[in-house]
RNA sequence: GGAGGGGUUCCCGAGCGGCCAAAGGGAUCAGACUGUAAAUCUGACGUCUACGACUUCGGAGGUUCGAAUCCUCCCCCCUCCA
């Protein structure tokens, strides 16, 4: 399946499946992007105290910005006449932006929504801002985005069913505005919305097929519901995703949502945890979590986890990370940043050995008891 | 030798008769973080047989119903003058 829109071309392939999981090969931007894979969270530009060539070396493939925090500051048509995203930020690869929905969610105190859009006040200066859908395409244009998320609505956890019906029906009118009105050279993804209510993402999802996108994301979730309900909702939803289509769940999650999300059928992932949680000194490793600002670690000379082979654990024991934590230090962050990334990415690779393999199950069900 | 200022809970530092187990920082210990307003935020932080009790504000006495706060003496520290 090739998407030809203006110059850029994405291509989706499955390759293999395990049950409802996949792997599959996404194209775009002449990089070859295997599937299920994890997108770091780059919003403003850069993730956070990694530069590119750290990123690539990690081995990200694709990154994800934020076009209503970019077009704040520092602007978009700034940005554009720059040369572009990849251009001013320096990197080659894909880059999905987000519209700002999400910022529907997280600055809601700040957030007046209506009909035609959203106006926000600004986080930076408390200046207002308007953003629509017709607005977000157009940032995200100018951004030079390769893969462009409509503008939705993300609601809470809990909503009621009437609310939620309400932001879904939005969202979906706001997803056909947005069909119509992105003129960029970029993919575009439809976002499912409806909560955790089964009707309505069915009712969301066929609204989305039936105005057509190039692939198909699940928005909404990890918004306060429990993992359990979370992975509920998704069993129920994303098998009935089209199949030809990447499926991208969007800020999730921890290495366990990411598994079990992938045995539903999904094959995009973004999260800031892994970075968020590394500047905060919260490691995932193959033997569980390790918070290296807890004494137990002041002494420790083993790596952070002893079987990756990232930079940070080729090179550096708990006792130093501890230390520069303790210290504030921002090689800190960077250093647990990198093996955080590396975890994730190391995470998809194995999950997509394991569907090649046909033993999808055998591997998440390992790695989850692992964790517990 | 003379004149002033000061010693507060691990550290810095408020308090200057009751509402003080004592503000506020820091350190320490622990927790949270899911399309990033986050190198952030929250909690604990004298002891205990713990909705109560006990021991603390340099030391020893004293005044008072009541003292970290007032008085006396002592011990240390700092500044200026000689």
């Amino acid at each position: 399946m090739a998407t030809r829109c203006g110059l850029t071309v994405m291509n989706f392939e499955v390759v293999a499946t395990d049950n409802n999981a996949r792997a599959g090969v996404l194209t775009l931007r002449n990089t070859e992007v295997p599937t299920p894979v994890f997108m770091p969270c780059g919003t403003y530009g850069t993730v956070k105290s990694l530069t590119p060539s750290q990123l690539h070396e990690i081995g990200t493939t694709v990154l994800l910005a934020n076009a209503l925090h970019l077009a704040i500051r520092p602007g978009h048509e700034l940005i554009e006449q720059l040369g572009g995203l990849h251009q001013f930020m320096q990197w080659p690869g894909p880059i999905l932006t987000d519209s700002g929905g999400y910022q529907v969610f997280s600055l809601q105190e700040k957030t007046k929504i209506d009909d035609e859009g959203v106006s926000f006040q600004s986080p930076i200066d408390g200046s207002p801002i308007r953003l629509t859908p017709e607005s977000s395409m157009d940032v995200q244009r100018a951004l030079g985005s390769d893969i462009v998320m409509v503008l939705d609505q993300c609601t809470r956890y809990p909503v009621s069913h009437a609310n939620a019906r309400t932001a879904m029906i939005r969202s979906m009118e706001w997803a056909r505005i947005c069909r119509d009105a992105y003129r960029g050279a970029g993919v575009l993804f439809g976002i499912t919305q409806g909560s955790i209510y089964e009707d309505l993402r069915q009712e969301s999802l066929e609204a989305l097929t039936s105005i057509g996108f190039d692939g198909y994301a699940i928005g909404g979730l990890s918004v306060g519901e429990s993992p359990d309900l979370m992975y509920d909702t998704l069993n129920r939803i994303v098998p009935a995703m089209p199949r030809e289509k990447p499926r991208y769940l969007m800020g999730v999650g921890t290495p366990k949502d990411l598994l079990m999300s992938v045995h539903a059928g999904v094959d995009m992932f973004d999260c800031v945890l892994p970075t968020r949680n590394a500047r905060n000194g919260y490691v995932f490793t193959s033997r569980g979590i390790v918070k290296i600002r807890n004494a137990a670690y002041k002494r420790q000379l083993e790596a952070l986890d002893p079987s990756c082979r990232c930079y940070t654990c080729e090179n550096f024991s708990r006792a130093y990370l501890h230390h520069l934590d303790k210290c504030g230090e921002m090689l800190a962050s960077t250093l647990m940043s990198i093996h955080n990334l590396y975890y994730y990415h190391n995470l998809m690779r194995e999950i997509r050995d394991s569907i090649e393999r046909g033993c999808f199950l055998e591997y998440r069900d390992r790695i989850v008891q692992n964790w517990e």
